[in-house]
DNA sequence: GCAATAGTGTCTGTTAGACAATATCGA
DNA sequence: TCGATATTGTCTAACAGACACTATTGC
């Protein structure tokens, strides 16, 4: 491991090197509503704003370790749907020192959303603003619970900005959906889930049939109880083929 | 920078750093067929394998700018599609050290392709076959223009995997297909280079309709010349509205 | 029966693929 | 004129949105 071992004779012992940490964007729904959960920043630079929950990566981690080691200390989840969104590595995005970040998405369904909440008081169930906008999705935004607008410490914003992008995007081809909701689940509580990440109302007959021709729907031949007018059947998901 | 400035107490300094390095899917088309610039590295580890261009990203180096850099330095060239991919951080990537690498995807056309071959004769323009295989796309293959297979150093070939996998994905909703085209181009160039791609032939009037909807095609009034048969008209692209 | 929502059927406009007809060039 | 390819027109099948109709539950 001596000098020109590396590419082109460059010698990585003589180079500083960057610190490399995961950032989460812990994304559920809160009431029917997007929702994300921040952390408050204890220390500068950033004092007492609100950032992604994240941390820094090991030097014999993985960075999906590092992820999931993340969701499990910040949120005390064992599983969630987790998929690397981008990595930033702007120079001065940490005024401190040199940090890159690698992103990650992590969606939780409602249930799981409320148990991290409850195990880790610390964190903001911060309400996302998903203004429709035509098909792009206009500029997001974060308010608190109460409805006070958050700005996010560092470069949070444009990740999270990416997080509901990358979403919404994928939402109708992919089954990143039914991550955010419960093993059984009806179709309105399917559609109510898409439309509340658009940001838009959907077409009932056709998301219908869109969904059942996906392949995505198993029936389990019970319906939801309680309700007051018909019940809807409950489905399960089922990976096609 | 004391102890418990960074997030949970974490103190960066007390703990060890990885490298960070980009690495370049060099894409382009030669001779009609998809190809990919390639490295030969001279020493352990993966001696004398193909692996793609790369190099460490600087301390006072924002990604994009070493991604750039890497461009300039191995290809000579000033400007290309440059579009990140993802971060590969496996423990055991690198036999010798911690090594995280920001992958990339740069796309030239056939004449900055080249222009790279030319001003570095050390690259190797491998041919990337792409199967059609049904819709997601089969494994994909990269071999000499002798036709030898080549086995990636590295993880290099999951990364050139996904480098195939997002072209193709974005190839007919985004702009990225003109980045593989010269500034004047025809209908047919267009078609070619997006079947070649995908590895499949197109519909010729649908193509058409389809670009032309997208609002991407500016006609320029001229003509190709030196056909000997009718020559097709010349387009530039320009971004909708 | 009434209110409310689940679930379905049908019509219509848009779009892609198939196919073929027409246009235009050099030789 | 012919050969070759550009360019356009038309038919049809697939699909999404709109809208309305039927079904089923608790009260």
């Amino acid at each position: 491991m001596t000098e020109s071992v590396f590419l082109e004779g460059y010698d990585p012992a003589a180079y500083e090197r960057p610190s490399v940490t995961v950032d989460l964007v812990l994304m559920g729904l809160r009431g029917g509503r997007p929702a994300v959960l921040l952390q408050e920043r204890r220390d500068p630079p950033f004092k007492k704003r609100w950032a992604l929950p994240g941390s820094f990566v090991g030097i014999d981690e993985a960075l999906e370790s590092a992820a999931e080691r993340t969701l499990h200390e910040k949120a005390r989840l064992e599983r969630a749907h987790l998929e690397q969104l981008y990595t930033f590595g702007a120079v001065d995005r940490d005024p401190r020192m040199r940090v890159i970040t690698v992103s990650w998405l992590a969606l939780l369904n409602e249930q799981d959303f409320a148990a991290a909440l409850a195990a880790n008081p610390a964190l903001l169930p911060a309400a996302i603003d998903v203004p429709w906008a035509g098909d792009a999705g206009g500029p997001i935004t974060v308010a608190t619970p109460g409805g006070t607008p958050i700005d996010l410490a560092f470069d949070h914003a444009a990740i999270l900005a990416l997080a509901v992008q990358r979403l919404r995007g994928k939402l109708d081809y992919s089954e990143i959906g039914f991550a955010l909701l419960p093993e059984l689940f009806t179709l309105r509580q399917l559609q109510d889930v898409h439309e509340a990440i658009l940001g838009t109302a959907l077409n009932k007959p056709a998301f219908r049939r869109r969904m059942q021709d996906r392949g995505w729907l198993a029936a389990t031949g019970t319906r939801e109880e309680g309700t007051s007018y018909r019940p809807a059947e409950l489905f399960r998901f089922q990976r096609p083929l």
